[in-house]
Parts: structure tokens; sequence; C-alpha cells
RNA sequence: GGGGGAAUGUCCCGAGUGGCAAAGGGGGGGGACUGUAAAUCCCCUGGCGUACGCCUUCGCAGGUUCGAGUCCUGCUUCCCCCA
């Protein structure tokens, strides 16, 4: 049963055609399913964080698809599970969250899924659910004869979570045992209050979510599916979403539009037809005469990427201030208000301020130290004059429209503004 | 419970005869070349100071020593073998 066949339904034809099928549990099955009506489908999202960042998109994108095809996207916030800490990157103990903070993170977050799905009380509309819900009322006990007698540890055993982590022989606690029977549990939730058939998830997520099929199938006679993603990383096989400067968030307040625009702009040639298919809705036609551009031709369909993704995130205004600053920083070489600005009193910059501290300060460099290296190997600018001496004292004389530009490399820029 | 091993630059891996700000990678940053791409090459990668320099780092706490990542004692955590 191989998935090289043509599907029938809508969802999985796209799915299929853009990219974002690795495994499907039936997807004959699954395809018929999905053919005949609606169906509600699931993503679980961890809700460590106050903001979702771009490793999600594919993940969001597929709900995305989901409802345009005309079905039921189930955004499952965990609330519950995040409360026991995610303890797939044990390395310090780090501090739980409170609910509060978990709560508070859970409605920032909705911000960012509201761009991209409808969310409302429609049979097509998205809904959000915590599984905080329901994995806060059970008990021990009724936890293990419920669900602890449909896994057996020998089974447990031979997946890869487990597996790759004894092979290491390195620790893995009981807590982090359970996490996939938690997940499980979350399926079968979802399957019997919102009749739930599909939950998603990237490769990693595989063995999880097979045992939510599994237990759906023995607990409820029902079936269900699964279906994951490739792993994304770009074609020199770097990480998908590192960027100078750290993450990449959604929320505008944690990272700037014109900061996402450029992330968008910086993907390497290789991945624009790809990335445009899983990014964007744009059309598999406007993709096709995307991808045949050659040469430095494809700089303008990284920019329509950039544009279309910036679009759908932050809005039409914000893409197109993005594209501006972006077309006058770099094809100009001038400055523009849409650039990071770095506010400081007027009176500190008639006095005089190093310049090493103020690149510092305004984020271009993590020491002091770090911005006298830079400096000295050529990469610190000020208005847009290499500076080599992270020593030297900027001044208002040094304002230049008003502002003083900061750069760190070609693509980190900082208007420093006295205020 | 008994025995054996391990923790290193707060991103990761990892060498380290008592003189160590500590080899080498990876990752990251910058430069050159280009097209805000990739590949390649070069430089940098603990903090502070203009600077001779000062300070802080090798699981934790003590000790020996002019001097400790390195030796000793105790503790913590982890791994392996035996029970």
């Amino acid at each position: 049963m191989s998935a090289d066949q043509p599907f029938k339904s809508q969802f999985l034809q796209t799915m299929q055609e853009r990219g974002y099928i690795h495994q499907i549990t039936h997807p004959v099955e699954l395809d018929e399913a999905a053919g005949k009506g609606p169906i509600a489908a699931y993503i679980g999202f961890d809700a460590t964080a106050s903001s979702l960042h771009v490793g999600h998109m594919i993940q969001i994108m597929m709900l995305r698809r989901l409802q345009q095809a005309g079905h039921k996207p189930i955004v499952l916030m965990g609330g519950g599970t995040t409360k026991v800490g995610d303890p797939t990157f044990k390395d310090t103990q780090r501090p739980l969250l409170t609910d509060e903070q978990i709560k508070a993170n859970i409605d920032s977050m909705k911000v960012s899924f509201a761009r991209f799905l409808t969310f409302g009380d429609g049979p097509t509309d998205a809904v959000m659910v915590d599984n905080a819900d329901w994995l806060d009322k059970l008990g021990y006990v009724q936890f293990l004869r419920d669900y602890g007698v449909h896994f057996t540890i020998n089974r447990m055993l031979t997946f890869d979570s487990v597996k790759l982590r004894l092979e290491r022989e390195q620790p893995m606690t009981f807590l982090e045992f359970n996490y996939m029977l938690m997940q499980a549990t979350d399926f079968l939730e979802l399957e019997r209050t919102h009749g739930c058939v599909l939950q998603m998830g990237g490769s990693d997520q595989w063995g999880n979510i097979i045992n939510g099929v599994e237990l759906i199938r023995r607990v409820d006679q029902k079936p269900s599916f699964g279906l994951t993603t490739p792993l994304l990383s770009t074609a020199s096989g770097q990480k998908m979403g590192k960027t100078v400067g750290g993450a990449v968030w959604l929320n505008a307040d944690m990272r700037s539009p014109y900061d996402y625009w450029q992330f968008w702009r910086n993907t390497e040639d290789a991945d624009v037809g790809r990335f445009m298919k899983l990014f964007t809705d744009l059309s598999m036609e406007d993709i096709a005469r995307y991808e045949a551009m050659q040469g430095a031709d494809i700089n303008e369909a990284k920019k329509v990427l950039a544009n279309e993704a910036t679009r759908m995130l932050h809005g039409e205004e914000a893409a197109h201030a993005a594209a501006e600053a972006a077309r006058v920083a770099f094809e100009v070489g001038s400055v523009s208000g849409d650039m990071p600005t770095f506010e400081i009193p007027a009176a500190d910059l008639e006095a005089g301020v190093v310049l090493a501290a103020l690149a510092t300060d305004a984020g271009l460099a993590a020491s002091r130290g770090e911005a006298r290296r830079l400096a000295q190997g050529g990469g610190l600018r000020v208005n847009d004059a290499a500076e080599a001496d992270a020593n030297r004292t900027i001044t208002s004389a040094d304002l230049v429209d008003g502002v003083v530009k900061l750069a760190a490399g070609k693509k980190k820029i900082v208007l420093v503004k006295p205020v």
C-alpha cells in the first residue's frame, strides 16, 4: 500500500503535491474518509514559550490546508503535558511553568493561529483545546487500569524514542516513558469528544501517533489515522529556522515583521520552490514558474516568498513595509523607518558614547569584547563605513537624517535614534 | 548493597605530563567571492580595560602545593558490571 498512487480526496492530493507527507498509517482508508465529507484532524503544540516560531509553520500550514479542503482543524495545546515539562531536552531541570504562565502562553500563541485558521463553531471552523482539561483529572490508578493495560512494555521498548535512548545508554525516566501514553489518550479523547480521526505531526511524532491510533482501535474499536511530515531542513542540510539572532518567533513583539521577511528572503536557491509549496498559498502553476528561474533572477522569487509568508502572518501592510525597508536598505543603500530602531537619550549621544558600548546595547554584539572583535574583523559599520576602532566615540555629530546607522555584517542593521 | 568508570570553555562533541584562558572539531559571528543564495577560502569565538594588565571558568565543598582541570578527602549526579 504505497502513497505513490494518486489520491482521490482533495485534501490528500494537495498534501502530497505540496510536499507535506512523509508517512500515513492507512493511506487508502484515510483518502476515502476525507473524500466522503468533513473530517476532524488535530496537531498538538507545546505551551512552553509565549510564541510559536517558524519551526511550527509546517504544522500550522497543514491545518490551514485541511480547512481549505473543507475539513475541521483542531489545535491541541499541551497545557497538561507542559505542566509536567517536556523531558526531551532535559539538560538542566528547567523551572516548571505555573498554570498562569501556561495560560498566558496559550493565549499569546492563539493570536498567531488566528492568522492562519478561521476559528468558530461551524462544522469546518477551527477549534482550540487544551489537554490539561482532561489530563489534570486523570487519577493514577484509573489511568493505569483504563489505558496502561493496552500498552505492553515489550512494544514500547521498540519505539525509536525509547530504543535510541537506551542504545546510547542515556537515562530515560519513567516520566518520559509515559509520555507516549499521555499523547495517545489525547487522541482518544479528541476522537470521543470531537470525532477526530486524524493526528498529524512531525516525523519524530510517528511513534506517538501510532500509539493513539492503536489505543482508539482497541478501546473504541474505531479506525483513525496518522500522518507525519518530513523533517524540514534546508537544501544544504542545515536545520530549518535558524538565523542571525536566534529563533524566528511569529509574534510581532518578539520578532519584527522586517526580520520575518528577511528570514524568508534569505532562503537558499534550492529551497525556494519547496518552501513556496509548503508555506504560501500560491498555486502550483505560479510556483512552477518561479522555480524555473535561474541565477540571480531567483531573487525575485525569494521576494515573492517573503512577501507571501509575511502577508499571511502580519498582514498586507506590514509585508509591504518590510519589503520596502529591505529594498531601501539593500538596493538603494539608504535607511528606512521600518528597520529595527534603538533609542538613546539625546543627552547621552550629545556627551558621546563609546561605539563598542553602543553596538552592544543596540543588540549587535553580546559584549563589548565581541563588538571590538567585530570591528577589528571589519564587520562593524557606522553609517555604511567600516569602523575598525570600536573605542571611538559616537556623538550627535554622527547623526545622518536624525539617526546613526549601525550595522554588524551585511544583514544586521540598527538605527540609533536620539529621543 | 559490592565493584568499576564518568562529569571540561555555561550551544554541543571532545583532548588535556601540576605552570592553563586550557588542543581539536561541530555550531555560531565576521570578511573575501557572489545575487541579501550555495560551495570555497581567510579571520574571530570567557568578561572587563586604550594598554603592560585584572577578573571569572574544568560537577560541588574542603585540602596538599610557590602554583591544581590535573594530586588527596568528602559530597552530588550519571553510566556499566555483580547482587
